[in-house]
DNA sequence: GCAATTGCTGATATCGTTGTCAAAGAACAT
DNA sequence: ATGTTCTTTGACAACGATATCAGCAATTGC
């Protein structure tokens, strides 16, 4: 049938233990049969078996992303940036959806793991804000890193994104244009990003003197609809922004649908401001100015530092805080007035 | 450590041999010996140990999903419905990206399966219209289903979508609003639906005596781009038509840039009609008139037939068409001249 | 020069299941 | 009563890797 170990040991001329080591890329291999058993290997087309190493090492060679997340692209970007490090590294990627909410999401999990003896996690957020989860995945000793904002550093093995200083900067940036009105739209409490969103935004209007209006502060849960709902709140205000900032793009494209349907001009008469830079902030007309997190390549670290850590052999990988760029396009221009 | 066949055989006074009987729903096994089994299980919670079972039997308990789809939120919504079904069955899904123009493609799938022991394969289009690829999966005995348009039923187990009926009705539709003048944005000609959904709308036309344009009928790629730049062609023609109807919302989206950088207003100037029901769809102003497709109970589906070819206990589950629905929104409206 | 250490290698047990095959007992036919 | 078949069961090998531990040289230390 397929080619074994015992095979390439027959074929090498040693015993199945020294090829295992060949494989394992164990000390205390001579160069010579080394060389002659991956010479072996070659020649036969050995591929372990995975369910046999895994029997017997007791690691399943699978990984799991942990998501509860409403947003696809998101998580599709995260996908393909933890496929690209699976495909080097022959791990296999699981993907688990979580309730959040689940009061015993803790003890669902680690079942989970043991079920399935899954070598380690990624968790994304809301799922990495929520440090009793981190706290009981720690006390049972389970490897993870996680994909989060950048206050979330306690962690040892974290990617996280600086979603303070983004907002603070755009927010600079727009009050550079001349405005001073300016209205924001958070994102949903549970995620630590939103309130490190807010916290860039308000403290840059602070800085620079201008009052935070709050009849002109909403807040959503990241969904087009909530962003269309507080949109539309805030337009009915007795006055209207000229600006306003939501904390992700499809809450600025709820913005945007809310203020075309009041008949309200964009940009002229309001300036909408995004974040993440999906796909839709430039299939809209006029297109949004967004903040571009460089997810898939945030995903691939985090693969990478998890990967670092569970198997002694790949290279370790540090815990690194990803930037922002500021994605100006046409929804944002110098006040007129 | 963890429970193992051993203690359950201990537990309940029988042979490891006998466990496994009941495990595996195998006949033979008394009654009573079968309860006793099974109340050991489920006392000592035993889980069976995969590795060990794939190892001996061959079988993987993994499905892998082959795809090469730029869009996101498709693939999204076939992996949850897959997911759902794997949840149930104790199956793992594993994510494979292909490009369908790698020559090798065949050979390599192929070699995939046998790498990791893949149980079987779901395709989606493009693949799944690939009529060499497939008869090389059967020549290599491979399990599969598909996920295709309606012409793909050749294949023993498919899942296919009615994309001609869906076209030829939204056409008439549209017709009986009054417009005569429809330009239409065909999809990436590797894909068999592009051809579908084309056919459907110019015998609509035709069976209505209105002759189909060539002018207004323009190839894309079913991207967002590809959308724009066709829209900007038709839009520049001499005589624009009333409705722009493109094979998918990406490309509807993109018509709808162009229209309104253009200055025409949507929907009194120019309807524009999409297909897929995408998220987009609704988060646009006017939002799209659309057509929706049941893309996550269908891949739920082809996920059923699939493990109940693969796996002899579950169910068989037959192939079947799914049929799509209609949605009329803003962007299609009667024809006011 | 002898013991201790180090480097390299292999024989064999082992992981937790399923497959093979034979045996025991019940049921049935003759 | 005897032979045949069917049902139910278990002992043991096997899947294909890694782990343990022991053995043998070669090197080092004193």
């Amino acid at each position: 049938m397929s080619v074994t170990i015992k095979d390439v040991s027959k074929d090498a001329n040693v015993s199945i233990k020294t090829v295992s080591r060949v494989i394992n890329n164990e000390v205390n291999v001579s160069e010579d049969t080394k060389h002659k058993v991956l010479q072996s290997i070659a020649k036969l087309g050995f591929k372990p078996n995975k369910n046999a190493q895994s029997l017997r090492s007791k690691r399943s060679y699978m990984i799991a992303l942990l998501y509860d997340n409403p947003n696809k692209h998101y998580l599709a970007d995260i996908q393909s940036g933890i496929l690209q490090v699976c495909k080097e590294t022959g791990y296999n990627l699981v993907l688990q959806e979580c309730n959040y909410q689940n009061k015993n999401l803790g003890t669902e999990i680690i079942e989970f793991i043991r079920d399935f003896q899954i070598d380690g996690l990624i968790l994304t957020p809301p799922l990495s804000d929520m440090d009793d989860l981190l706290a009981s995945l720690d006390n049972a000793k389970v490897q993870y890193s996680i994909i989060a904002p950048s206050d979330k550093r306690t962690s040892s093995s974290y990617v996280s994104s600086n979603d303070y200083d983004a907002t603070y900067a755009m927010t600079n940036k727009i009050i550079s244009k001349g405005h001073t009105d300016i209205g924001f739209i958070k994102g949903h409490h549970k995620h630590s990003a939103s309130s490190l969103r807010y916290k860039g935004f308000s403290d840059a209007l602070v800085e620079m003197n201008i009052p935070v209006k709050s009849e002109w502060v909403k807040e959503g849960d990241f969904s087009f609809d909530s962003g269309f709902n507080a949109g539309l709140e805030i337009l009915e205000s007795l006055l209207c922004p000229s600006v306003i900032f939501a904390s992700n793009d499809y809450m600025a494209a709820g913005v945007m649908k809310a203020a075309q349907m009041k008949g309200i001009k964009i940009p002229s008469d309001l300036c909408i401001i995004g974040f993440d830079d999906s796909p839709i902030a430039e299939q809209l007309w006029p297109s949004l100015s967004t903040i571009r997190q460089p997810v898939e390549e945030m995903a691939c670290h985090a693969a990478k530092i998890l990967l670092g850590t569970v198997d002694g052999l790949s290279e370790k990988t540090e815990s690194k805080e990803f930037k922002s760029e500021l994605i100006l396009r046409e929804s944002l221009i110098s006040l007129s007035g």
